[in-house]
DNA sequence: AATTGCTTTCCGTTTATCGGAAAAAGGAGG
DNA sequence: CCTCCTTTTTCCGATAAACGGAAAGCAATT
C-alpha cells in the first residue's frame, strides 16, 4: 500500500508548507521521490481532489476533500451545537483565547480556538495541529481524567523512564486541584489553564482550555481563569451528559 | 493510482454510513472489491490513520487525518478571526441559523453553522456537504458574483439547454437585487436568503446565508432578513478587503 | 535565438498489488 | 462444553499496475 503512504506523505508536506503550495520539483526534492513518479501520484490525488494545483503558477495546494470530511466528522461530535456556544460564552467571560482539543492516540488534535474580540492578543495555536498527550495544560488534564491503565499505556511510550514518577505526581496533583496549568510549555511567555471534559458514559473526550500571556500575571487573575474554565467545563459536561 | 480510488471510495461510504460506521464486510459488498482486498486496503488506511477500527466492533470509521488537515486549512482562511465573529453576530440579530458556503468546482461546501440559541427550531444544513452551485439560495448568489465565462461554463454542465435562458435571467435578477432567494428548494417548508461575498481582490470566496421556516412567513420579515444578510455580507466583504 | 529551469510524457523493467482460498477468531445455540 | 456458523484475517503464486530514468515540452529570461 505505498501509493497510500506517499499520498499522505505528499499531503504532510503541503500542510507544513509556507503558503500551503509547493511545486512538484520541491515537492520531489523533499520527498526524495522521482519526479516523474511525484508527478504520477500527483495526477492520481487530484482526480480524487486530495491536492488541486494552480492553473497559472502550476503550484499544487491540498484540495477540498479533508475539509469536507473533516467537516463532516466535527459536525457529528455535537460541537456546533452543544460545545462552541459555551466556549463563546467563556470567552467572552474572560477576554482571552479559548481552545478545545481532543484525544486521539498519544496526541490531542486542536479542535476549536474561539478568539475574544475585545483582547488583540493572540497565541493562535492552529486548528488541526497534534501536540503529544504530556506536553500542556490541556493535554494532561486530559491525560489526568484517563482511565489509569490507558494512563500508564500512553506515559510509556512518551516519557523517559526516569521522569515517570514524577509525572504521576503532577497528574496527581492536578486531579487533586480540578485543572491543570501549564506556562511556558509549548511557547515561553504563555501560559494555560485547562480543564477535562467528559461525555455522557464518562469517557473523556477532550479538554476546554484558555491560553493567555504569563507576563505581570497576578495570582488572583490566575485564580479567576482557572475558577471560570471549570464552570465551562462543569456546563459543557453537563450538556453532554443530559443528552 | 487505484489505491487511491478505492481509499476514497471508501472513505466516501464511511462517510455517508449511519453511524458513521461499518464493517468489513459490509465495504466489501457495497463496493464490490473482495473481502481480502479490502481488509488490505483498510489496513493500509488505518496505518496512515484515514479510517480506524473499533476494538470491541472490529467496526471501521474515519480517521483523525481528515480532521486534521480540514481543521488547518479552514484556519488557513480567515474564517475563526475574521468571517465566524460576524456570522455570530448575524444570527444574534436575526435569531436563525446562519450558514457560509464557499464554491469548489461546480458545487459549494457548507463550511459554517451558526445555530440561533434562541430559536429552537434547526433546519441544520450539515457542515460538509456539496450542493450544485444552481441549488439554493447561496450557491446561486455565489453564482451570480462570479465572472460571466465561468458562469456559462459552469450553467453549461449544470443545467439542461432549454433551461439555460430561464437562469440567466434568474441571477441577473439576484445581481439587481442585491440578494438571492429560494423557498424550498432543497428542503421542502424551508427558505434561505444570501449574498456572495468577495475577498480584497474581488474573488468570491462565498456566501453567507439565513435559513428559517418557510410557513406563515410576512413579507416584512423577509425584507428583514434580506436587509440584515446582505449587511452582513458588506461587513465581512470589508474586513476581508481591508486585509 | 539560445539558455535555463521547470513540468509533462514515454516506455521497458520490475515489483507491489490482486483476490481466491484456507485459516483463525468470535458468538449463538444446543 | 462443544459445535456450527458468521466474520475477520492471513497466505501465496499469477499478473497487471506502478516505477523512474530519460527525453520531450513549455515558458520565462538574457
Amino acid at each position: 500500500m505505498q501509493a497510500l503512504e506517499r499520498s499522505m506523505k505528499i499531503a504532510a508536506l503541503l500542510s507544513d508548507a509556507d503558503q500551503g503550495e509547493m511545486s512538484i520539483s520541491e515537492l520531489s526534492a523533499q520527498s526524495g521521490l522521482a519526479l516523474s513518479t511525484m508527478h504520477r501520484i500527483l495526477q492520481g490525488m487530484a482526480r480524487q481532489r486530495m491536492v488541486e494545483q494552480d492553473e497559472q503558477t502550476k503550484l499544487y495546494r491540498l484540495g477540498p476533500v479533508w475539509m469536507e470530511y473533516g467537516l463532516r466528522l466535527y459536525d457529528s461530535m455535537d460541537y456546533v451545537t452543544k460545545i462552541r456556544p459555551e466556549l463563546e460564552r467563556l470567552s467572552r467571560e474572560v477576554k482571552e483565547s479559548v481552545y478545545l482539543s481532543r484525544p486521539s492516540g498519544n496526541e490531542a488534535i486542536v479542535m476549536e480556538r474561539i478568539d475574544s474580540e475585545e483582547n488583540p492578543i493572540r497565541i493562535n495555536d492552529p486548528l488541526g495541529i497534534r501536540i503529544p498527550l504530556h506536553i500542556g495544560a490541556a493535554n494532561k488534564a486530559i491525560l489526568a481524567a484517563m482511565p489509569e491503565d490507558r494512563v500508564r499505556r500512553i506515559v510509556e511510550t512518551l516519557i523517559p523512564e526516569e521522569k515517570r514518577d514524577d509525572f504521576y505526581i503532577k497528574l496527581q496533583q492536578i486531579r487533586d486541584a480540578g485543572f491543570a496549568e501549564s506556562h511556558g510549555e509549548r511557547t515561553p511567555g504563555t501560559a494555560s489553564v485547562a480543564v477535562a471534559v467528559k461525555d455522557g458514559l464518562g469517557e473523556v473526550i477532550g479538554a476546554v482550555s484558555i491560553g493567555f500571556l504569563d507576563y505581570g500575571l497576578e495570582n488572583e487573575r490566575l485564580a479567576y481563569l482557572s475558577e471560570k474554565v471549570m464552570e465551562a467545563g462543569d456546563r459543557i459536561g453537563r450538556k453532554l451528559g443530559a443528552g
